[in-house]
Parts: C-alpha cells; structure tokens; sequence
DNA sequence: ATGATATTTGCAAATAAAGCAAAGATGAGC
DNA sequence: GCTCATCTTTGCTTTATTTGCAAATATCAT
C-alpha cells in the first residue's frame, strides 16, 4: 500500500534531480523527501534511486517506474479534474422523477428551455405514478405534488397544490351553478377517492370552513378520469390547480364557487422537488431545482385568471 | 492531493456496495472507510456517492470517477509489480564497466556464457581507461584492476592481481635467463611507470625481498606497449599475470624467476567488481557479481602453469 | 412496531509524517 | 591538495493524520 505522496515525491525528485530541490519547491524538510521515496522503493521491493550525496540518477526499475507511473500521475489528476469540471458548469445526464399528470403537463413544456439555458446538460425523465425511491432509479432529483414521505431528502418547495371546484359551461348551464357550498349536496359531485365510504369536501371561503358531504354517479381513484368526465359535463370536480388551469383560462372549464378552495390537507401540501442531502450538491441539479422554482414560483401560471391569461399574450 | 488509501476504499466500496462490507473485509472500521470517502469526495469536490444508511449508490460523477479510477488503480498496481518482477529473476539491461584490457581480455569473454544462463539480460559494456564515476555513466557494475577509490560503492574481490616476470623465449635463447634478482640489472628490462625517475622492482621470493633497480630501452606508460614489447623480444616485463598467463601456457611468453612475484603494491590489491550500495541490490547486478566470482576465483584461470593448462584441455 | 444493520460523528488512542540537528559524503574552487 | 558548501541520511522529538470505539440516527425486513 503505496501511498500517492510517495509516488508524486519520487517523481518530483527525478524532475528536481535532487532530494533537497524538490524539499525546496514544495516547501518540505529534505529528510521528509528521502524517507518517502525510501518507503516507496520498500513498497516496490526495488531500487529506483541510485543516491549519491551530490546526484541522483534513475535504476532502471526507476526508469521503468517513472515513466509507466508519470503517466499514471498524470491520468488521475486529469480525473479528478474532469469530475471538479463537471461541476463547474451544469453538464451530464440529469435524471428527473416525477408523476405522469404533472410531469406530462408541467415538467416536459419546461426542459426545452431549461435545456436550451444549459446545453450540455443532457435529460432522462422518468414519470412513474407509485412512490419511487429516488436513489433505486438513480434520480437525481425528483419532483412530488402531495405529501412527502422521504425524510433523507431535501424538499425544495416549488409551488402551492391548491384544488378548486370546476365543470365545463355545459353542464352548468343545464344544473345550474351552485351559489353556496351546501348547494354542492345537490349536484353531481365527481369524486376521487382512494378509499370506500362517504367523502366530505373541506372548503374554505370567505365566511370560514365549510364541509359538504358530496355523492355523485362516479367515483375513481384516478384524477385524470375526474378531470376527462369534468371537461365532458357529467358534473362538479374538486381538482388541483395546475390539473385544471389551463382549460379555466381558455373557458373549457368554469369556476365555480371561485371564493372557495379545498381547505389544506395532506394532499394540498404542495409541489415540491426532492433531491438527495448530500454535502456536495451537483450544479445541475441546483441549476434544475433553480430553474423550477423560478418558473412556477411563487405564483405559477395556472393560477392566473382568465383575464390574467388573456393579458399575458 | 487526495490520498491512494482513499481512492483505493472508494473503489472497494463501490465493489462491496458498502462501508461496513468494505471493512469487514479490509479489517477496519466502517467509520474509517466513510471519512476516506468523504474526504476523496472533498478533495475532488464532487458528491461520488449518495448513502443511505441501507444502500449506496454512484452519482454521475461517482460514475465517471469509478470507471476512470479503476483502471488507473490497476496501472498502478501494474506498473508495481512489473518493477518487482524485474527484481525477481534477473532481466533488463546491465551497464558494466571496466578497463580496456581486462575487459577485451577476460570479461567479454565471459559475456556469452553469462547471457547464455540468464537469456533475459542484455548487457551492455563499457570499456575506459580513465576513471569514470559509476553513476555518470549510467553503469550498474565495474571491474576495476588495482587501486580503488570510490568509497561508497561495495567492492567485492573477484581475484587477486599479481604481477610476473616474463620474456619471450627468443630474448632469454640470446640473453640468458636471470637466476636472482639481481641479475635484473644486467638484462633489458622493459619498463612500466607514470612518472619519471628510476625505478625499482621490489619482488618477494623463497629468500625474502629483493629490490632491483632496473632500466632498459623502453619505458612506457602503457601496460599493452610493454607487452606487446616483451612478446617481440625485446626484453623482461612485469606484467599482470591476467595478461600474460594465457601467452605464457602457450608458451608464447616464458615466465622467468618463477620463484618470484612483484611484492603486493597498490597496484595489486586485486581485481574487484564494485558496484552501488543500494538497499535494494538489483537481481542482475547480483547474479553478474556472483557469476564473475565463480569464473575466475578463488585461483583464476590464467594462473594456471603451462601443465595445468593443457590437463585442463 | 420492533429488531438488525447502516452511516455518521465525537472523542481518545495509535500511527504516520514532518521538522530539526548532526553526521558522513561528494564535488567545486582556490 | 585542501577547504568549504551542499547533499543525503539517520536519530529524535514534535506535530498531524488516521483509526477504532461508542453513541446517535436512519433504514429495511420481519
């Protein structure tokens, strides 16, 4: 078990030509210089240097070992170097988790610039809709909407996860909109539901929390459904903001009850890009999480009213 | 300047796919192999490794360090072990160094039978007259005849020096032979020095020390002239029995006062080979040392007697 | 939920490295 | 030929680094 300082002193000597020159250079003691390369040549159970008091010259198993080894030197220091340089600037393979609904939608319009900021960042994306573990896929950063389970993880908060009331202008032109949260008991509420049993809608609004017992002719465990019944006029949905945003501005969507949102829980927690805590954090990941959070937050697009949206083009 | 024993962990880890693992098989504590890793990490200033207390897993650059290092590791092992091998059985080139007429006349006669055991040497030769400095030149051993000065090299006696009296057979058939030294007086003698003046002969025989001023129509600096004299008849010689002995077995020469040598002087402290005192003695310069002591000591070849020469034909 | 095992950190002990001074050696210059 | 400056090496002490242990925290399987 060689060490490096040994090698790097050895080669420095053949350079310097002298044990005390190299003591000289790197500010060392020259004993210090002579017993590293004698440790060295034990090592390698070999002779490098033959030593005279007044001049060095190379054995030739010190020959042979200067040149294989200062190749050597050489390629690790160019290692290490291209590792530093990839830190330097955001380059490499990014790998990016997140949920099919909001990566489809919010994540994959956004690469092409975050892309076109750093060009030689290169993106795998990964959407996968069950709980993943970041480090199992080898995802540098993931992002979550909802709760958060992996406490070894760094959460970065991107934007708020708000769910409003919504159904396209045919359906409430035909029902009717309702006018106060109760009025929703009697509208055919489309309901997401992970589990069986009555489901309560918790909205907050001017005059405080109210909470509605909703029923309706479908009930699914998959938002996507919800919001593809909603834009077909079978009723009233509860959906996230950024789910729905777009198809409010453009009027596919109404709004409706627009002073009440679903009172925070778990699942309104908020979007949030996770990535590991690890001391050196790469700079394309920073750059990644940087470049969200400057582009959703703090208050995303999909929030915008229709007026908002029409004035942004 | 990131440690050997780091990158050395780092890379085991990966392997392992854990600190504890790595220390289980290692025989050290877990805690040691993280802070190694963490310190690399720093060193290199780059995250390599996320962790989590179940599993560990690359970062991108963790991945690109691994693959670059690894092979790095293996080079450097490599490049150990090819300087190790070579001291294992000798191999590689020798630089020998020697006298012109030694060298020509017993040593690189002996290189054949030397390359023929040890097939993976090659060996090269050097052959001056001036004293060089064994690492100036580059050599790994010397022979050296007479006097010796470096001190710090290791000198290790190959065969003793003497020096004999010797004529051709023509000039004693014209002159006669000596019968004691003090007929030297009387005889052409045929005389090797570096400086001026008169010179005596001091030669040891059954009845003591005998010094014998001598004198003749040719003084000469040169060992090879007052041979090649002595061979032409010219006159008496005293001249190394390296040099003679092969002429005077074959009769060429004829050895004259046989019960006399010339007394031990600095110049025939013997014939040595010297070599650099290294911990590390290299295999080839070993197996050359060991292989000219077997040739020619502990009583050379050329001292032999005529009749001990053709018995051994 | 609980237990087994993982990483990490603080702290003390052990190990390795560094500096200093002195000794021996070598080459340059007078 | 001799002296002097400079180089390597070694013994000894001081300093720095690394290690191991124990405890805290975190994770996965049962």
């Amino acid at each position: 078990m060689n060490s490096l300082n040994a090698i790097r002193l050895f080669t420095a000597s053949v350079d310097a030509g002298s044990f005390s020159e190299v003591g000289r250079r790197l500010g060392m003691a020259p004993s210090s210089v002579s017993r590293q390369v004698a440790a060295l040549e034990d090592s390698v159970g070999a002779q490098l240097i033959h030593r005279t008091t007044r001049k060095l010259s190379l054995t030739e198993a010190g020959r042979l070992y200067f040149e294989r080894v200062s190749r050597i030197l050489a390629a690790l220091d160019e290692a290490s170097a291209a590792v530093s340089h990839l830190e330097e600037s955001p380059r490499g393979v990014l790998h990016v988790n997140g949920p099919t609904a909001f990566g489809v939608r919010h994540v994959a319009p956004a690469l092409p610039d975050f892309l076109a900021r750093y060009p030689e960042v290169r993106i795998e994306l990964t959407l996968t809709d069950n709980f993943v573990d970041l480090l199992e896929v080898g995802a540098d950063v993931a992002v979550r909407v909802g709760e958060l389970e992996d406490s070894s993880l760094i959460a970065r908060r991107l934007a708020p996860n708000r769910r409003v009331l919504c159904a396209s202008p045919g359906y409430l032109a035909e029902a009717g909109a309702p006018e106060r949260p109760q009025d929703l008991a009697d509208h055919n509420c489309l309901v997401y539901t992970r589990h069986h049993g009555n489901v309560n809608w918790n909205l907050g609004g001017p005059d405080g929390l109210a909470e509605v017992g909703v029923s309706g002719n479908l009930r699914t465990n998959n938002t996507e459904a919800v919001h593809a019944a909603a834009l077909g006029g079978l009723g009233i949905a509860l959906l996230p903001s950024w789910l729905v945003g777009q198809e409010v501005q453009s009027g596919r969507l109404v709004e409706v009850l627009p002073g009440y949102r679903a009172a925070p829980g778990a699942l309104d927690t908020g979007i949030h890009a996770l990535y590991p805590a690890d001391r050196h954090l790469s700079t394309k990941v920073r750059a990644f999480v940087d470049f969200l959070v400057e582009r959703f937050g703090p208050r995303p697009y999909w929030e915008d009213t229709p007026e908002e949206s029409r004035s942004r083009l």
